[in-house]
DNA sequence: ATTTTAACAGACTGACCAGTCGGTTAAAGA
DNA sequence: TCTTTAACCGACTGGTCAGTCTGTTAAAAT
Protein backbone atom coordinates (compact mmCIF):
# COMPACT_ATOMS: atom_id res chain seq x y z
CA UNK A 1 0.00 0.00 0.00
CA UNK A 2 1.99 2.80 -1.17
CA UNK A 3 1.32 6.35 -0.40
CA UNK A 4 -0.26 8.30 -3.02
CA UNK A 5 1.90 11.33 -4.37
CA UNK A 6 1.01 15.18 -2.59
CA UNK A 7 -0.18 16.39 -5.19
CA UNK A 8 -2.55 13.54 -5.80
CA UNK A 9 -4.06 13.66 -2.35
CA UNK A 10 -4.43 17.59 -2.61
CA UNK A 11 -6.42 17.40 -5.95
CA UNK A 12 -8.43 14.41 -4.50
CA UNK A 13 -9.25 15.86 -1.27
CA UNK A 14 -9.85 19.46 -2.71
CA UNK A 15 -12.19 17.99 -5.04
CA UNK A 16 -14.34 16.30 -2.58
CA UNK A 17 -14.17 19.94 -0.94
CA UNK A 18 -15.20 21.49 -3.78
CA UNK A 19 -18.01 19.40 -5.11
CA UNK A 20 -19.48 19.81 -1.57
CA UNK A 21 -19.27 23.19 -0.38
CA UNK A 22 -17.98 25.17 -3.25
CA UNK A 23 -14.34 26.81 -3.81
CA UNK A 24 -14.91 30.28 -1.99
CA UNK A 25 -16.18 28.22 0.93
CA UNK A 26 -13.18 25.85 1.11
CA UNK A 27 -9.71 27.38 2.37
CA UNK A 28 -6.03 26.53 2.03
CA UNK A 29 -5.69 25.78 5.01
CA UNK A 30 -8.43 22.79 5.02
CA UNK A 31 -7.61 21.10 2.06
CA UNK A 32 -3.82 20.83 3.40
CA UNK A 33 -5.19 19.57 6.53
CA UNK A 34 -7.40 17.21 5.26
CA UNK A 35 -5.29 15.78 2.61
CA UNK A 36 -1.95 15.14 4.96
CA UNK A 37 0.33 18.17 3.74
CA UNK A 38 0.93 21.73 4.62
CA UNK A 39 1.04 25.08 2.89
CA UNK A 40 4.40 24.31 1.74
CA UNK A 41 3.93 21.54 0.39
CA UNK A 42 0.34 23.11 -1.36
CA UNK A 43 2.55 25.68 -2.61
CA UNK A 44 5.22 23.64 -3.76
CA UNK A 45 2.77 21.64 -6.12
CA UNK A 46 0.97 24.53 -6.81
CA UNK A 47 1.17 28.32 -7.93
CA UNK A 48 -1.99 29.22 -6.40
CA UNK A 49 -5.46 28.11 -5.17
CA UNK A 50 -6.52 29.12 -9.08
CA UNK A 51 -4.16 26.49 -10.59
CA UNK A 52 -5.27 23.76 -8.46
CA UNK A 53 -9.08 24.91 -9.41
CA UNK A 54 -7.29 24.68 -13.18
CA UNK A 55 -6.06 21.62 -12.94
CA UNK A 56 -9.27 20.14 -11.97
CA UNK A 57 -11.19 21.58 -14.78
CA UNK A 58 -8.53 20.70 -17.33
CA UNK A 59 -8.32 16.87 -16.65
CA UNK A 60 -12.28 16.45 -16.80
CA UNK A 61 -12.53 18.41 -20.36
CA UNK A 62 -9.43 16.95 -21.67
CA UNK A 63 -11.04 13.41 -21.12
CA UNK A 64 -14.37 14.18 -22.12
CA UNK A 65 -13.25 15.38 -25.55
CA UNK A 66 -11.48 12.90 -26.15
CA UNK A 67 -14.47 10.44 -25.47
CA UNK A 68 -16.54 12.53 -27.60
CA UNK A 69 -13.50 12.76 -31.00
CA UNK A 70 -13.55 8.69 -30.16
CA UNK A 71 -16.87 8.11 -30.59
CA UNK A 72 -16.79 10.16 -33.99
CA UNK A 73 -14.39 8.32 -35.50
CA UNK A 74 -15.50 4.68 -34.34
CA UNK A 75 -19.21 5.10 -36.09
CA UNK A 76 -19.79 6.43 -39.29
CA UNK A 77 -23.37 7.25 -39.21
CA UNK A 78 -24.67 10.38 -37.33
CA UNK A 79 -27.15 8.69 -35.36
CA UNK A 80 -24.78 5.85 -33.74
CA UNK A 81 -22.16 8.84 -33.29
CA UNK A 82 -24.76 10.53 -31.36
CA UNK A 83 -26.00 7.52 -29.18
CA UNK A 84 -22.51 7.03 -28.31
CA UNK A 85 -21.57 10.38 -27.31
CA UNK A 86 -24.62 10.78 -25.18
CA UNK A 87 -23.38 7.22 -23.95
CA UNK A 88 -20.20 8.15 -23.17
CA UNK A 89 -20.95 11.41 -21.49
CA UNK A 90 -23.35 10.07 -18.99
CA UNK A 91 -21.18 6.97 -18.46
CA UNK A 92 -18.75 9.00 -17.71
CA UNK A 93 -20.25 10.48 -14.52
CA UNK A 94 -19.13 7.50 -12.25
CA UNK A 95 -15.64 8.26 -12.35
CA UNK A 96 -15.85 12.04 -12.85
CA UNK A 97 -19.07 13.18 -11.18
CA UNK A 98 -17.26 15.68 -8.85
CA UNK A 99 -14.84 17.20 -11.65
CA UNK A 100 -18.12 18.18 -13.66
CA UNK A 101 -19.66 19.15 -10.58
CA UNK A 102 -16.45 21.87 -9.81
CA UNK A 103 -16.80 22.53 -14.06
CA UNK A 104 -19.99 23.63 -14.24
CA UNK A 105 -20.17 25.49 -10.75
CA UNK A 106 -16.96 27.12 -10.34
CA UNK A 107 -15.57 28.29 -13.71
CA UNK A 108 -16.54 31.11 -12.95
CA UNK A 109 -13.87 31.49 -10.39
CA UNK A 110 -10.98 30.59 -12.76
CA UNK A 111 -8.72 33.63 -13.28
CA UNK A 112 -8.62 34.80 -16.59
CA UNK A 113 -6.00 33.17 -18.55
CA UNK A 114 -7.04 29.55 -17.16
CA UNK A 115 -10.35 30.72 -18.06
CA UNK A 116 -9.68 31.19 -21.70
CA UNK A 117 -7.95 28.13 -22.05
CA UNK A 118 -10.58 26.06 -20.43
CA UNK A 119 -12.67 27.77 -22.98
CA UNK A 120 -11.50 27.03 -25.98
CA UNK A 121 -11.42 23.15 -25.18
CA UNK A 122 -15.16 23.26 -24.02
CA UNK A 123 -16.43 25.36 -27.89
CA UNK A 124 -14.24 22.46 -29.53
CA UNK A 125 -16.75 20.28 -27.51
CA UNK A 126 -19.85 22.51 -28.73
CA UNK A 127 -18.55 22.09 -31.71
CA UNK A 128 -18.69 18.79 -32.45
CA UNK A 129 -22.11 18.30 -31.10
CA UNK A 130 -22.84 20.95 -33.52
CA UNK A 131 -21.48 19.45 -36.50
CA UNK A 132 -22.76 15.83 -35.77
CA UNK A 133 -26.34 17.08 -35.22
CA UNK A 134 -25.71 19.35 -38.30
CA UNK A 135 -25.14 16.13 -40.55
CA UNK A 136 -27.45 13.88 -38.61
CA UNK A 137 -30.44 16.55 -40.30
CA UNK A 138 -28.27 16.84 -43.83
CA UNK A 139 -28.27 13.60 -43.99
CA UNK A 140 -31.78 12.84 -43.37
CA UNK A 141 -31.44 10.94 -39.90
CA UNK A 142 -32.45 13.47 -37.80
CA UNK A 143 -35.97 15.56 -38.06
CA UNK A 144 -35.38 19.35 -39.34
CA UNK A 145 -37.64 20.86 -37.36
CA UNK A 146 -34.95 21.22 -34.49
CA UNK A 147 -32.51 23.32 -35.12
CA UNK A 148 -28.83 22.50 -34.50
CA UNK A 149 -27.81 25.16 -31.81
CA UNK A 150 -30.78 24.73 -29.62
CA UNK A 151 -30.77 21.05 -30.31
CA UNK A 152 -27.51 20.41 -28.87
CA UNK A 153 -27.75 22.63 -26.00
CA UNK A 154 -30.99 20.35 -24.96
CA UNK A 155 -28.68 17.59 -25.32
CA UNK A 156 -25.97 19.12 -23.14
CA UNK A 157 -28.38 20.66 -20.40
CA UNK A 158 -30.50 17.12 -20.47
CA UNK A 159 -26.62 15.25 -19.87
CA UNK A 160 -24.64 17.46 -17.68
CA UNK A 161 -27.80 18.75 -15.53
CA UNK A 162 -27.37 15.07 -14.24
CA UNK A 163 -24.14 16.29 -11.75
CA UNK A 164 -27.11 17.94 -9.92
CA UNK A 165 -28.56 14.93 -8.64
CA UNK A 166 -27.35 11.87 -9.30
CA UNK A 167 -25.83 9.81 -6.35
CA UNK A 168 -24.28 6.20 -6.34
CA UNK A 169 -26.55 5.17 -4.03
CA UNK A 170 -29.93 5.75 -6.33
CA UNK A 171 -31.97 3.84 -7.28
CA UNK A 172 -30.64 3.67 -11.30
CA UNK A 173 -26.94 2.50 -12.13
CA UNK A 174 -24.99 4.97 -14.43
CA UNK A 175 -25.57 2.53 -17.05
CA UNK A 176 -29.26 2.74 -16.68
CA UNK A 177 -29.42 6.31 -17.09
CA UNK A 178 -26.77 6.51 -19.54
CA UNK A 179 -29.23 4.38 -21.43
CA UNK A 180 -32.69 6.06 -20.89
CA UNK A 181 -30.86 9.33 -21.61
CA UNK A 182 -29.69 8.00 -25.48
CA UNK A 183 -33.68 6.36 -25.41
CA UNK A 184 -35.00 9.77 -25.09
CA UNK A 185 -32.39 11.93 -27.18
CA UNK A 186 -32.81 9.14 -30.23
CA UNK A 187 -36.26 9.93 -29.87
CA UNK A 188 -36.37 12.90 -30.09
CA UNK A 189 -34.04 13.63 -32.79
CA UNK A 190 -34.43 10.62 -35.28
CA UNK A 191 -36.72 11.04 -38.30
CA UNK A 192 -39.71 8.38 -38.03
CA UNK A 193 -37.72 6.49 -41.06
CA UNK A 194 -34.23 6.73 -39.44
CA UNK A 195 -35.93 5.56 -36.06
CA UNK A 196 -37.41 2.30 -37.48
CA UNK A 197 -34.13 2.04 -39.45
CA UNK A 198 -32.17 1.80 -37.10
CA UNK A 199 -34.01 0.11 -33.95
CA UNK A 200 -31.89 -3.13 -34.57
CA UNK A 201 -28.69 -1.04 -34.10
CA UNK A 202 -30.01 0.31 -30.70
CA UNK A 203 -30.73 -3.10 -29.62
CA UNK A 204 -27.42 -4.55 -31.05
CA UNK A 205 -25.92 -1.62 -29.29
CA UNK A 206 -27.41 -1.76 -25.63
CA UNK A 207 -27.60 -5.46 -25.94
CA UNK A 208 -23.65 -5.25 -25.55
CA UNK A 209 -23.95 -3.57 -22.36
CA UNK A 210 -26.33 -4.78 -19.30
CA UNK A 211 -29.81 -4.29 -20.21
CA UNK A 212 -32.18 -1.88 -18.23
CA UNK A 213 -34.64 -3.64 -15.68
CA UNK B 1 -39.85 58.65 -12.94
CA UNK B 2 -40.04 57.60 -9.55
CA UNK B 3 -36.98 56.55 -7.57
CA UNK B 4 -37.57 52.91 -6.99
CA UNK B 5 -37.52 51.85 -2.98
CA UNK B 6 -33.99 51.27 -1.68
CA UNK B 7 -34.90 47.82 -1.25
CA UNK B 8 -35.50 47.16 -4.99
CA UNK B 9 -32.81 48.92 -5.78
CA UNK B 10 -30.33 46.64 -4.01
CA UNK B 11 -31.78 43.33 -5.71
CA UNK B 12 -31.49 44.35 -8.51
CA UNK B 13 -28.17 45.34 -8.71
CA UNK B 14 -27.20 42.70 -6.76
CA UNK B 15 -28.83 40.01 -9.16
CA UNK B 16 -26.79 41.60 -12.43
CA UNK B 17 -23.35 41.44 -9.98
CA UNK B 18 -24.01 37.52 -8.66
CA UNK B 19 -25.15 36.57 -11.97
CA UNK B 20 -21.96 37.94 -13.68
CA UNK B 21 -19.38 37.54 -10.80
CA UNK B 22 -20.89 34.99 -8.31
CA UNK B 23 -21.73 35.80 -4.43
CA UNK B 24 -19.34 35.37 -2.96
CA UNK B 25 -16.73 37.63 -5.77
CA UNK B 26 -19.59 40.64 -5.13
CA UNK B 27 -18.79 42.55 -1.87
CA UNK B 28 -21.74 44.40 -0.28
CA UNK B 29 -19.64 47.52 -0.66
CA UNK B 30 -19.98 46.82 -3.82
CA UNK B 31 -23.75 46.07 -3.93
CA UNK B 32 -24.29 49.49 -2.27
CA UNK B 33 -22.31 51.49 -4.21
CA UNK B 34 -23.86 50.56 -7.15
CA UNK B 35 -27.15 50.53 -6.17
CA UNK B 36 -26.85 53.90 -4.77
CA UNK B 37 -27.13 53.46 -0.81
CA UNK B 38 -24.65 52.94 1.74
CA UNK B 39 -24.16 50.25 4.28
CA UNK B 40 -26.68 51.34 6.85
CA UNK B 41 -29.01 51.21 3.89
CA UNK B 42 -28.39 48.13 3.41
CA UNK B 43 -28.35 46.17 6.68
CA UNK B 44 -31.74 48.29 7.47
CA UNK B 45 -33.14 46.24 4.73
CA UNK B 46 -31.27 42.65 5.33
CA UNK B 47 -30.17 41.20 8.58
CA UNK B 48 -27.45 39.89 6.14
CA UNK B 49 -26.05 39.41 2.69
CA UNK B 50 -27.37 35.65 3.15
CA UNK B 51 -30.59 37.12 3.27
CA UNK B 52 -30.56 38.99 0.41
CA UNK B 53 -29.12 35.86 -1.25
CA UNK B 54 -31.99 34.29 0.20
CA UNK B 55 -34.65 36.73 -1.15
CA UNK B 56 -33.53 36.37 -4.81
CA UNK B 57 -33.93 32.29 -4.69
CA UNK B 58 -37.71 32.78 -3.16
CA UNK B 59 -39.01 34.97 -5.52
CA UNK B 60 -37.81 33.11 -8.07
CA UNK B 61 -38.98 29.40 -6.62
CA UNK B 62 -42.14 31.37 -6.00
CA UNK B 63 -43.07 32.37 -9.69
CA UNK B 64 -42.16 28.90 -11.21
CA UNK B 65 -43.97 26.88 -8.37
CA UNK B 66 -47.08 29.15 -9.42
CA UNK B 67 -46.98 28.28 -13.17
CA UNK B 68 -46.25 25.04 -12.43
CA UNK B 69 -49.35 25.00 -10.51
CA UNK B 70 -51.63 26.99 -12.59
CA UNK B 71 -50.40 25.08 -15.96
CA UNK B 72 -51.77 22.05 -13.68
CA UNK B 73 -55.18 22.82 -13.45
CA UNK B 74 -55.77 24.97 -16.66
CA UNK B 75 -55.22 21.47 -18.37
CA UNK B 76 -56.64 18.00 -18.09
CA UNK B 77 -54.75 16.17 -19.90
CA UNK B 78 -50.74 15.31 -19.20
CA UNK B 79 -49.80 15.90 -22.77
CA UNK B 80 -51.13 19.55 -22.57
CA UNK B 81 -49.97 19.74 -18.87
CA UNK B 82 -46.49 18.97 -19.84
CA UNK B 83 -46.06 21.49 -22.75
CA UNK B 84 -47.52 24.18 -21.16
CA UNK B 85 -44.95 23.52 -17.79
CA UNK B 86 -42.19 23.12 -20.12
CA UNK B 87 -43.26 26.11 -22.50
CA UNK B 88 -44.30 28.41 -18.97
CA UNK B 89 -40.56 27.58 -17.68
CA UNK B 90 -38.47 28.60 -20.50
CA UNK B 91 -40.97 31.66 -21.59
CA UNK B 92 -39.84 32.80 -17.54
CA UNK B 93 -36.45 33.24 -18.87
CA UNK B 94 -37.04 36.59 -20.41
CA UNK B 95 -37.83 37.81 -16.75
CA UNK B 96 -35.79 35.92 -14.44
CA UNK B 97 -33.00 34.58 -16.13
CA UNK B 98 -30.56 36.11 -13.65
CA UNK B 99 -32.89 34.61 -10.85
CA UNK B 100 -32.43 30.91 -12.32
CA UNK B 101 -28.85 32.03 -12.53
CA UNK B 102 -28.01 32.72 -8.77
CA UNK B 103 -30.82 29.83 -8.07
CA UNK B 104 -28.92 27.38 -9.79
CA UNK B 105 -25.36 28.84 -9.19
CA UNK B 106 -25.82 29.90 -5.71
CA UNK B 107 -27.79 28.50 -3.95
CA UNK B 108 -25.38 26.41 -1.70
CA UNK B 109 -24.10 29.49 -0.45
CA UNK B 110 -27.53 29.66 1.61
CA UNK B 111 -27.43 29.10 5.60
CA UNK B 112 -29.06 26.05 6.87
CA UNK B 113 -32.60 27.65 7.99
CA UNK B 114 -32.74 29.49 4.40
CA UNK B 115 -31.35 26.72 2.34
CA UNK B 116 -34.18 23.86 3.77
CA UNK B 117 -36.94 26.43 3.11
CA UNK B 118 -35.94 26.70 -0.77
CA UNK B 119 -35.25 23.12 -0.73
CA UNK B 120 -38.88 22.09 0.43
CA UNK B 121 -40.68 24.73 -2.61
CA UNK B 122 -37.91 23.10 -4.71
CA UNK B 123 -39.19 19.63 -4.14
CA UNK B 124 -42.53 20.73 -5.19
CA UNK B 125 -41.96 21.31 -8.23
CA UNK B 126 -39.98 18.24 -8.68
CA UNK B 127 -43.03 16.40 -7.57
CA UNK B 128 -45.36 18.28 -9.57
CA UNK B 129 -43.52 17.27 -12.65
CA UNK B 130 -42.88 14.02 -11.40
CA UNK B 131 -46.97 13.71 -10.78
CA UNK B 132 -47.08 14.68 -14.25
CA UNK B 133 -44.89 12.43 -15.89
CA UNK B 134 -46.55 9.52 -13.77
CA UNK B 135 -50.21 10.46 -14.77
CA UNK B 136 -49.00 10.64 -18.61
CA UNK B 137 -47.65 7.18 -18.50
CA UNK B 138 -50.56 5.72 -16.33
CA UNK B 139 -52.79 7.28 -19.21
CA UNK B 140 -51.34 5.83 -22.05
CA UNK B 141 -50.24 9.11 -23.83
CA UNK B 142 -46.19 8.79 -22.46
CA UNK B 143 -43.96 6.07 -23.23
CA UNK B 144 -43.71 3.60 -20.24
CA UNK B 145 -39.86 2.74 -21.15
CA UNK B 146 -38.71 5.90 -19.74
CA UNK B 147 -38.87 5.84 -15.84
CA UNK B 148 -40.67 8.76 -13.96
CA UNK B 149 -37.77 10.16 -12.38
CA UNK B 150 -35.12 10.16 -14.70
CA UNK B 151 -37.05 11.76 -17.91
CA UNK B 152 -38.42 14.34 -15.23
CA UNK B 153 -34.86 15.20 -14.26
CA UNK B 154 -34.02 15.06 -18.21
CA UNK B 155 -36.89 17.63 -18.72
CA UNK B 156 -35.28 19.61 -16.08
CA UNK B 157 -31.88 19.70 -17.26
CA UNK B 158 -32.90 20.36 -20.39
CA UNK B 159 -34.93 23.40 -19.43
CA UNK B 160 -32.78 24.89 -16.87
CA UNK B 161 -29.19 24.39 -19.01
CA UNK B 162 -30.75 27.68 -20.96
CA UNK B 163 -29.59 29.87 -18.17
CA UNK B 164 -26.19 28.76 -19.03
CA UNK B 165 -25.63 29.99 -22.84
CA UNK B 166 -29.06 31.96 -23.20
CA UNK B 167 -28.33 35.46 -24.54
CA UNK B 168 -31.44 38.34 -25.21
CA UNK B 169 -29.10 38.96 -27.96
CA UNK B 170 -28.70 35.61 -29.30
CA UNK B 171 -30.04 34.65 -32.75
CA UNK B 172 -33.36 32.34 -31.25
CA UNK B 173 -35.72 34.67 -29.48
CA UNK B 174 -37.10 32.51 -25.63
CA UNK B 175 -40.45 31.51 -27.57
CA UNK B 176 -38.93 30.03 -30.29
CA UNK B 177 -36.73 28.13 -28.12
CA UNK B 178 -39.54 27.50 -25.88
CA UNK B 179 -41.55 26.10 -28.89
CA UNK B 180 -38.33 23.92 -30.28
CA UNK B 181 -38.05 22.52 -26.64
CA UNK B 182 -41.30 21.54 -26.51
CA UNK B 183 -41.16 20.17 -29.72
CA UNK B 184 -37.87 17.89 -28.31
CA UNK B 185 -40.06 17.07 -24.70
CA UNK B 186 -43.22 15.84 -26.61
CA UNK B 187 -41.37 13.55 -29.43
CA UNK B 188 -39.13 12.39 -26.76
CA UNK B 189 -41.93 11.17 -24.33
CA UNK B 190 -45.14 10.97 -26.38
CA UNK B 191 -46.29 7.36 -27.51
CA UNK B 192 -47.06 7.24 -31.09
CA UNK B 193 -50.62 6.85 -31.17
CA UNK B 194 -50.35 9.98 -28.54
CA UNK B 195 -48.65 11.84 -30.80
CA UNK B 196 -50.99 11.56 -33.62
CA UNK B 197 -53.57 12.45 -31.30
CA UNK B 198 -52.48 15.20 -30.09
CA UNK B 199 -50.34 16.78 -33.15
CA UNK B 200 -53.67 18.88 -33.49
CA UNK B 201 -53.54 20.29 -30.44
CA UNK B 202 -49.98 21.67 -30.57
CA UNK B 203 -50.96 23.30 -33.48
CA UNK B 204 -53.78 24.99 -31.87
CA UNK B 205 -51.27 26.25 -29.20
CA UNK B 206 -48.43 26.89 -30.76
CA UNK B 207 -50.30 28.95 -33.15
CA UNK B 208 -51.67 31.63 -30.60
CA UNK B 209 -48.06 32.60 -30.48
CA UNK B 210 -45.89 33.73 -32.99
CA UNK B 211 -44.69 30.51 -35.05
CA UNK B 212 -41.35 29.73 -35.67
CA UNK B 213 -39.28 31.19 -38.61
C1' DA C 1 -45.00 71.80 17.88
C1' DT C 2 -42.88 68.05 19.79
C1' DT C 3 -41.83 63.35 20.06
C1' DT C 4 -40.99 59.08 17.96
C1' DT C 5 -39.41 56.08 14.72
C1' DA C 6 -38.14 54.53 10.12
C1' DA C 7 -34.69 55.14 6.74
C1' DC C 8 -30.70 55.92 5.81
C1' DA C 9 -25.05 57.50 5.95
C1' DG C 10 -20.26 56.07 6.46
C1' DA C 11 -16.18 55.34 9.45
C1' DC C 12 -14.48 51.53 11.88
C1' DT C 13 -13.32 46.68 13.51
C1' DG C 14 -12.23 42.05 14.04
C1' DA C 15 -12.04 37.78 11.82
C1' DC C 16 -10.53 35.32 8.13
C1' DC C 17 -7.57 33.71 4.56
C1' DA C 18 -4.35 33.41 0.28
C1' DG C 19 0.08 33.59 -0.21
C1' DT C 20 5.15 34.27 1.76
C1' DC C 21 9.38 33.16 3.73
C1' DG C 22 12.93 31.34 6.47
C1' DG C 23 13.62 27.15 7.87
C1' DT C 24 14.18 21.45 7.88
C1' DT C 25 14.54 16.78 5.94
C1' DA C 26 15.96 13.45 2.86
C1' DA C 27 16.94 11.81 -1.57
C1' DA C 28 19.93 12.19 -5.56
C1' DG C 29 24.42 13.55 -7.89
C1' DA C 30 29.21 14.04 -8.12
C1' DT D 1 31.58 11.73 1.66
C1' DC D 2 30.03 16.12 0.56
C1' DT D 3 26.94 19.01 -2.01
C1' DT D 4 22.91 20.19 -4.18
C1' DT D 5 18.22 20.39 -4.78
C1' DA D 6 13.47 18.83 -4.49
C1' DA D 7 9.94 18.25 -1.25
C1' DC D 8 7.99 19.77 2.37
C1' DC D 9 6.85 22.49 7.18
C1' DG D 10 4.29 26.11 9.70
C1' DA D 11 4.46 30.74 11.80
C1' DC D 12 3.45 35.08 10.02
C1' DT D 13 1.54 39.04 7.16
C1' DG D 14 -1.15 42.13 4.63
C1' DG D 15 -5.26 42.81 2.48
C1' DT D 16 -10.11 42.10 2.29
C1' DC D 17 -14.76 42.15 3.74
C1' DA D 18 -19.23 41.21 6.49
C1' DG D 19 -21.23 43.24 9.88
C1' DT D 20 -21.42 47.10 13.74
C1' DC D 21 -22.12 51.42 15.72
C1' DT D 22 -22.71 56.14 16.23
C1' DG D 23 -24.72 59.28 14.23
C1' DT D 24 -28.18 62.32 10.89
C1' DT D 25 -32.44 63.34 8.30
C1' DA D 26 -37.10 63.48 7.52
C1' DA D 27 -41.53 61.51 7.70
C1' DA D 28 -45.29 60.05 10.70
C1' DA D 29 -47.70 60.14 15.00
C1' DT D 30 -49.71 62.56 18.91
Amino acid sequence: MKKKPTKERIIDTALLLFEEYGFHAVTVDRIVKESGTSKGGFYHNFKSKDELLYTVHDSFITYILDKAEDAYNRYDTPAERLYETVKSFVMMFELYRPHVTVFYQESLYLSKEYFDNIKRKRNRYKQMMFRLVEEGIACGEFRKEIPVQITSMAIFGMTNWTYKWYKETGEYSIKEIANIYTDIVMNAVLTKEASMKTEYVRFFLSSNQDSIV
